[in-house]
DNA sequence: GGGAATATTCCC
DNA sequence: GGGAATATTCCC
């Protein structure tokens, strides 16, 4: 039984490590890897078969590939690259991985970096976030809790600002103070000499 | 191939429903039925293979089961379940559902509501969360974010309070200032009455 | 097409 | 044991 299923997955374990920097160039992920292997090898494949219908290929300018026929794929290749036999689930991988349809009457794929001859190419294809790696639909970006953060944000920011302000204007206060005392010290001198030469008996008057 | 594997799976699409109240009695995960199932299975053929080596079976009581050879288990009965044949995946979904190891010496597993004759019990087993239905794990409570929020609360709660402060001194500095220039006038006038009767003619001093 | 639940794998 | 990534299924 799933033999062939199971053989292809535990090659997951050979090389592939995950946490390494997005814009070097890592192992692609599994999905894209079997799927390009599984073209690598119909191609093969079709040099000593030529005679028969083609199940699946890769398009005349090796930009993208073509499902002939999704039954026979289903039933006969996936089961041998992936654990299920499921047409609508290896689409749900492609779309997870940004192919696009490209044509309305066939089942033609493309993606901009899975070409023929480009195997390392396909360490630069990324899935699509939101897939549960992202956050929950409730804790999206623009979502209440980030308003509330930004609230939050905008709050602190104008908080800080004003203590700025209030800082500025205390020392200007005081600097203000400041000018004030040496002021009444130079009055109070000043007065004193008229008054009697006694400082203390000038403030008393105030 | 996979045929086995594959057609349990598509018995999932019969009655399971998502989103229903989890209070109420509701259709089992797909893990537990079908791990449930295999040890009716194998209770049922042991009537007939009485003689054979048990590979896992319910214990004594009923209140757990007993993987006895977790080789020929994986090998030969979890391909006909699940689309694996590693045991530690197995165990990797009893740890989900919360299962715990009961014996330290053989493979013995329970759960409070999985029990022999008790298939009812089963749609009240419920995944942990966490698993990606929970918050992801940078924004759990008592995590990083939650505490970076709390800092960002003990710092507006600080701002505010210097802010208040600054406000305050700000109001007193302002009293001062007022005191200040009463008491400039009042020295200047005092003085003008000594230098002469222009108060200008005082200031200039200063 | 894609969101979200469950399953399987990989790693600590 | 369990977190987290990827895979598969289910549903809108």
């Amino acid at each position: 039984m799933a033999a062939a299923a199971v053989g292809t997955a535990e090659d997951r374990t050979i090389s592939r490590k995950i946490g390494q920097p997005p814009t070097r160039t890592k192992c692609p992920a599994p999905f894209l890897l079997k799927t390009y292997e599984l073209l690598e090898f119909v191609e093969e494949e079709e040099e000593n078969y030529s005679g028969k219908n083609k199940v699946i290929s890769w398009n005349e300018e090796g930009t993208g590939f073509v499902v002939w026929s999704p039954a026979e794929f289903s039933e006969l290749m996936l089961p041998k690259y992936f654990k299920h036999n499921n047409f609508s689930s290896f689409i749900r991988q492609l779309n997870t991985y940004g192919f696009k349809k490209v044509a309305s009457k066939r089942w033609e794929f493309s993606h901009e970096k899975f070409k023929r001859g480009s195997k390392h190419l396909l360490g630069k294809i990324t899935r699509k976030k939101s897939d549960s790696s992202a956050f929950p639909a409730y804790l999206k970006p623009s979502d209440h809790i980030m308003a509330a953060k930004e609230e939050n944000n905008i709050t602190l920011q104008l908080l800080m600002e004003e203590n700025q302000n209030l800082r500025k204007e205390r020392l200007e206060l005081q600097m203000q103070i400041a000018h004030f005392k040496t002021l009444e010290t130079k009055l109070m001198d000043c007065l004193s000499q008229y008054v009697g030469n006694q400082h203390n008996k000038v403030r008393r008057l105030f």
